[in-house]
DNA sequence: AGTAAACTCCGGAAGC
DNA sequence: TGCTTCCGGAGTTTAC
């Protein structure tokens, strides 16, 4: 599931094509390419790559000319460069050649929740245009957020997980960070954001940019599919302190850690150092 | 108006 | 072995 240590281990990984010209593109599933009624192969073929850059959990692909190429991987979405003689990985639904040495960017996802969108280079600013559903738009970056900020956003009669899993909210946590920023804060899930005492939300502030950036510096948490532009896993995962450890200890208390359900998501908690909640 | 919950997409994995 | 259920990022819809 990429969230924004993955997004951003992904576009790290890939800034070797920057500068690379793409060739003609094949799209093997027509429905991945999302919106535009723009012909991918006329849209970016012969573009050169200006940069490669993450907005929340998009990997946007500058090209010359002005034009975007914009990835969300969903939940099972992979960018990988490959050679290509390599033979296709299943579920594999665009393929953007780079000219020259035989190298290609694939992109797969196996349960299609992900998607590519193109973006002209005029019509681009905040609205959507006329061309249909980009992007909704979101708020401000977790990893960057400034501390007032993020404090105004809490003010809300939310419940806490509920808010930081809301990209229009604050962009780039998803299921895995939110609890991990919670449990470092030792702040319950289910506790009303509006009710967080400053210091909580200092807490917290600091709780969440300091686990995206440890889980960046780990090529972020590879559950199942998450894989680097080069096909890497990351290994955060060995360091959750909360997501995935139902049943097992709390490293900080030894008390069990429980899953319980918060916004339609389960969501893992210790029941002692996250016992505190208002409502 | 603001919030919450249900539903949609999909296929692999887990459970029965 | 074979079936059913679960799961989720994000958009949409429906209900408080």
């Amino acid at each position: 599931m990429p969230e924004l240590p993955e997004v951003e281990t992904v576009v790290r990984t890939l800034q070797p094509l920057v500068g690379r010209r793409l060739g003609a593109p094949r799209v093997l599933r027509k429905d991945v390419v999302r919106g535009a009624r723009l012909d991918l192969r006329s849209f970016a073929r012969g573009r050169a790559i200006g940069a490669i850059h993450r907005e929340a959990k998009r990997i946007v692909f500058e090209l010359n000319g002005g034009r975007q190429i914009q990835f969300h991987l969903g939940m099972t979405g992979q960018l990988n460069v490959k050679r290509r003689a390599e033979p296709l990985a299943a579920h594999t639904h665009l393929i953007l050649p780079l000219v020259g040495n035989g190298e290609e960017l694939r992109f797969r996802d196996v349960r299609r929740f992900g998607g590519v969108w193109l973006v002209p280079a005029v019509k681009r600013t905040d609205g959507d245009s006329d061309q249909g559903r980009l992007f909704g738009s979101v708020g401000p970056d977790a990893l960057t957020v400034s501390l007032r900020a993020f404090g105004d956003l809490l003010a809300r009669r939310r419940q806490v997980k509920a808010l930081l899993l809301d990209q229009q909210a604050i962009a780039g946590l998803g299921n895995i960070y939110v609890d991990e920023s919670l449990f470092k804060a030792r702040i319950h899930p289910l506790t009303t954001a509006a009710l967080l005492s400053n210091a909580e939300i200092r807490s917290l502030h600091r709780a969440m940019q300091c686990t995206l950036r440890a889980a960046i510096r780990a090529g972020g948490s590879t559950i199942r599919d998450y894989r680097s532009a080069n096909g890497e896993e990351g290994w955060f995962q060995y360091q959750h302190q909360a997501y995935g450890r139902e049943g097992r200890p709390c490293r900080r208390c030894r008390t069990l850690i429980e899953r319980i359900q918060v916004a339609g998501r389960s969501s893992h908690v210790c029941p002692r150092c996250q016992k505190v909640f208002r409502c």
